[in-house]
DNA sequence: GCCGTTTTCGGCCCGACTGTTTTCAGTCG
């Protein structure tokens, strides 16, 4: 994607700047602000630029004058002349090198300029002879560094997916606590903020006894090897593949390193500027006046109060508008977990599920839902043991049977139907009608250029049989892009329809993305929280659909799930 | 190079750890 390409020769000029013999490390920002926007952006930087112009592009973060003509250019030829310019006096692969931990634009370009290293490849070369060692400033446990750094950068696929991520870093909170060492164990960073992926763990304890509590980490069963140590800051290196970091602080400062430690990043600059603008200090041990007084101990919510706004849940922590919100007290109130009534997307072992209706319900009503969805496939799926309508009334007579067993639990007729290459439905109109919903979604033909995909959705809904549009994007998060269509087109489809958009919890498909929510809610569009369950493991997933939910701003009202089973029914029969 | 509740000029978040050194630059988050 050409976002990905733009956002590399933005972090590359930057890379090079660094390099000026004069300081210009607010230009170096600049660029790599710039870059990190392209990147975060869910739509093609040509759309912008397209619909738009240059002013398009300058109405995003970070980029101005300079970096909206350089895209431009980029858009028109390809190329970007200043970064032609800058790359002739350093031949490097910046974006490689500097992703090695320990390896920064600094150590890169001095690694050309005395050993010619300019790639991955003549770096691992000049480690073997051992000529690192033997520059000024490296030395022997430089190389050992670098070498070690090579190898993680080699075996990390990125980031990982925080369905992964999120258990794993829950045991390890409560292995620490249950070491008796601390009185706080809290997960901090993109897990706290429910980032669909998550780039390394972050973990915050408060201890008097800090020394100890590293030692009993770096023990841990979980952990691999210990990348750094200090008495305040260790990272161990997971053996699931993630960094984790940790960090100890006194009780007293615990609130406002909880803060720190959630970010993101940007949510933290801005905040430390306004706490600069109202005369304070804001790091991660407090938030201190002029005289030094640290003046606000009790927790973030303090913070947030000190410095004039209300405190949002870490979900909104994005630098997406929520502070202005805290500051005129405006702040949604999101959807909790604890809100959600049902679940409308499961599988039996009637498709590709594991368990029976009655298995699935029974483990459902243990989760405290009051209703149940079941949702196979249509017969497209072949590979899924999808359903033809001979046997889908077959299925619908048995999920009435089942219901009139089940205790506690209401079981309701759905199916997971195929939209087909033309936009049809995969399962005759008088079959659809014997159920109380329908899921509509794609599986096929997932690479059609953008008109043809629109059309093809656009159809689907219009065919007025179509209740919710499961997993809209088919995007598998590091494994499959999403299919191409145009948002406002099928959101206005789904508009006059009354479609309602899916938010799949499943671990790997997140869909639609806390972005796409944001897309969504400018048209006037419901939404549904799933599981996409095939196992009754699987049902839990919810609160990975509630994160991401939460993530784009939607509060209780938006989502149909969050209604009782008759009110859902009703609304659904329109 | 970007940006504006103090600003269209003059600021731009803040601190920990490491290696190789004698006080700090580089890297990272």
């Amino acid at each position: 994607m050409v976002n990905s390409r733009i956002a590399e020769i933005f972090e590359e000029i930057a890379d090079m700047l660094e390099l000026d013999t004069v300081d210009r490390k607010f230009e170096v920002l600049a660029y790599r602000k710039a870059a990190q926007t392209i990147q975060d952006l869910q739509e093609p930087v040509e759309d912008i630029y397209a619909r738009g112009g240059l002013e398009a592009l300058q109405e995003l973060p970070g980029i101005g004058k300079s970096t909206s003509q350089h895209i431009e250019e980029y858009i028109k030829t390809g190329r970007i002349g200043k970064y032609d310019e800058l790359k002739k006096r350093f031949p490097i692969d910046f974006n490689t090198l500097t992703k090695i931990p320990g390896l920064g634009a600094k150590k890169a370009a001095r690694l050309y300029k005395e050993l010619k290293v300019k790639d991955l490849g003549s770096l691992k070369k000049a480690i073997e002879e051992h000529r690192i060692m033997k520059l000024e400033g490296f030395g022997e446990r430089s190389e050992e560094v670098i070498l070690k750094g090579i190898q993680q950068y080699e075996s990390s696929s990125g980031r990982m997916l925080l369905g992964r991520a999120l258990p794993e870093a829950e045991r390890i909170v409560k292995s620490i606590k249950g070491s008796g060492l601390v009185h706080e164990a809290v997960i901090g960073g993109s897990t706290r903020r429910r980032k669909e992926t998550v780039g390394d763990l972050d973990i915050l304890l408060t201890s008097g006894k800090p020394e100890r509590v590293m030692d009993f980490i770096s023990g841990m069963r979980e952990v691999e090897s210990v990348v750094l140590m200090g008495p305040t800051k260790t990272t161990v290196r997971l053996k699931i593949g993630l960094n984790c970091d940790v960090r100890v602080v006194d009780d007293e400062s615990f609130g406002a390193a909880l803060q720190y430690f959630t970010g993101n990043k940007e949510h933290n600059v801005k905040l430390r500027e306004i706490a600069i603008g109202k005369g304070y200090k804001l790091n991660e041990y407090g938030l201190f006046d002029k005289k030094g007084r640290n003046v606000s101990k009790d927790g973030e919510e303090d913070i947030y109060k000190k410095l004039g706004m209300d405190c949002m849940p870490p979900e909104m922590r994005e630098n997406r508008g929520e502070v202005e919100l805290a500051i005129k007290h405006k702040l949604p109130k999101l959807i909790e977990l604890d809100e959600i009534r049902g679940d409308l997307h499961t599988h039996t072992t009637a498709s590709d599920g594991s368990y029976s209706i009655m298995e699935m319900a029974d483990a459902a009503k243990k989760l405290g839902r009051e209703y149940i969805g079941i949702s196979d496939h249509s017969k497209s799926e072949y590979v899924a043991h999808g359903m033809d309508d001979r046997r889908f009334v077959k299925h619908l007579a048995a999920i009435d049977k089942a219901n009139d067993s089940a205790e506690g639990i209401r079981i309701l007729k759905g199916a997971e139907i195929d939209i087909l290459k033309d936009g049809s439905l995969d399962l005759s109109s008088k079959t659809m009608d014997m159920m109380d919903y329908t899921l509509a979604s794609i599986h096929t033909s997932l690479t059609m250029p953008k008109e043809e995909m629109t059309r093809r959705i656009v159809r689907a809904f219009d065919s007025g049989h179509v209740s919710i549009w499961a997993h809209p994007t088919d995007r598998l998060i590091n494994a499959r892009e999403p299919i191409n269509f145009d948002f406002d087109k099928v959101f206005e489809a789904a508009e006059r329809n009354g479609v309602v958009m899916e938010i799949d919890g499943f671990p790997d498909r997140l869909d639609l993305s806390d972005e796409n929510i944001f897309r969504a809610r400018k048209h006037k569009l419901k939404f549904c929280i799933d599981t996409d369950s095939h196992s009754i493991d699987h049902l839990s997933f919810m609160r990975y659909g509630i994160g991401v939910a939460r993530r784009g701003w939607l509060e209780k009202g938006d989502v149909i799930n969050t209604m009782g089973c008759k009110e859902l029914l009703s609304f659904l029969k329109r």
